[in-house]
DNA sequence: AATTATCAATCGTTCCATGGATTAAATGAC
DNA sequence: GTCATTTAATCCATGGAACGATTGATAATT
């Protein structure tokens, strides 16, 4: 938890010289927080980050050069376990969902009052993620739409359905990129079985190739029906 | 928008007949709702689904014979856009995150105040999503902790890099399941010459066959570099 | 400026292994 | 009696390895 003794380092990241310094005055109102930095280029709020170790990063994403979304790449790659705040001018869908999967915290936008600001400090130290409600609301238009768009494609017209369970092991093995020999020897069957089984999973999936085959298992939600083998081989 | 001239059609579905009884009270009291049904069964539970349409479904995740999960699956084949708020008894990330990614649009716990199943209610009716502040932190635990691993995958001593342009473009049809001959076709070069490409891109992805190429390419986030050629072709 | 080295891209030939199509058939379970 | 599972034998196409070799672009060296 947030020891309450010490006081909360924050660094903050934004190309716009105003909004930098209206940030970091309304920051400072604050005793217990702490700024550590502030600049207008990310790179450099990259080393100030390596330098300083800010438990929270407050970070425009719209920057030119290096983007918020870049750097909150870079600083993962840091290893740095820093909290990252975004703020943005616009509650883009595609934006936030962004931000959210590479790891931000948070997610602020400039138009909202200034105590959501400090709301989002507070929350983000107590190991919470911020999101407003209408964020929220606009990550989750992306999220479950791409969710939809999955389903559709792995739903519809499954050919997979139509394999037998023998065929299943089979392709599972064939997702896994093994030849028919190697195949043959897992499942403890005579080669010229699995030739067979395979042809009937290509007229059953309407390609003629093994490659295909894979393409159509992966693209179409395939999990291996029996995974009772890999478990055995694992013991 | 919601219309305010009528009332808000709400169905109940919950296997624990107390609190089936228990929450149609709570929300029987609010004059603005009308509970147009409520039942212990899934499966009763779409066929009133189909019937009254509702406008929202106030489901408990956790019941016997069909889940919640499942259920929400089922409403979604059903193609009505009927807004369905979970109810649960823990804060399971892992469940809450698979209940939003089915387009669930509200997750509220048991445990909570009863007003916020109104709160509830009210956003969701709103065309919003309500997902409380600690429920949404859960909901990260796992989309952000999903989406780490990914990236470890497509990261990290990456092979793909090591491609020059040409394999990048043989490798894009490799993964689209296209033999020697109709690749040599597409590149407008010989099929030795892309035979080359192959072998040379086999040994860098240090595989032996087209099979494994294409799955090591799909599981490190193969992207490919120039698609120009696609562009112009759909020209 | 001339050279050397490196590398991407191209093509050819040979040769063998593997993949895949086809046809046919036996067994056992439901 | 249908269907899943198994095996076999034949045959051809495709995939892939191995070795060699040319061109052009780029960079480094002299």
């Amino acid at each position: 938890m947030r020891d309450f003794t010490k006081k909360l380092r924050v660094l903050l990241i934004d190309d716009n010289a105003n909004h930098l310094r209206g940030i970091k005055e309304l920051i400072s109102l604050e005793t217990s927080y702490n700024v550590v930095g502030a600049t207008r280029n990310a790179n450099l709020g990259l080393s100030l980050i390596k330098k300083y170790r800010p438990d929270i990063v407050l970070m425009d994403v719209n920057m030119p050069e290096k983007d918020g979304l870049q750097t909150i790449q870079s600083i993962n790659k840091l290893g740095i376990s820093t909290n990252v705040v975004i703020l943005s001018g616009y509650d883009d869908s595609d934006l936030i969902y962004r931000a959210m999967k590479l790891g931000a915290r948070g997610y602020v936008l400039k138009t909202m009052a200034s105590s959501k600001l400090i709301d989002a400090i507070e929350t983000v130290a107590d190991g919470k993620i911020y999101l407003p409600s209408v964020l929220t609301t606009r990550f989750f238009e992306y999220f479950q739409n791409a969710a939809k768009e999955e389903s559709k494609v792995s739903a519809g017209e499954n050919l997979l359905t139509t394999l037998t369970g023998r065929e299943n092991e089979v392709l599972d093995l064939l997702t896994q990129g093994i030849n028919y020999k190697s195949i043959a020897q897992k499942l403890i069957i005579s080669e010229t079985t699995v030739k067979t089984h395979v042809n009937n999973i290509f007229q059953k999936l309407q390609v003629n190739d093994r490659t295909n085959a894979v393409l159509y298992a992966l693209t179409h939600g395939f999990k291996p029906s029996s995974t009772m083998q890999q478990e055995m081989a694992a013991a």
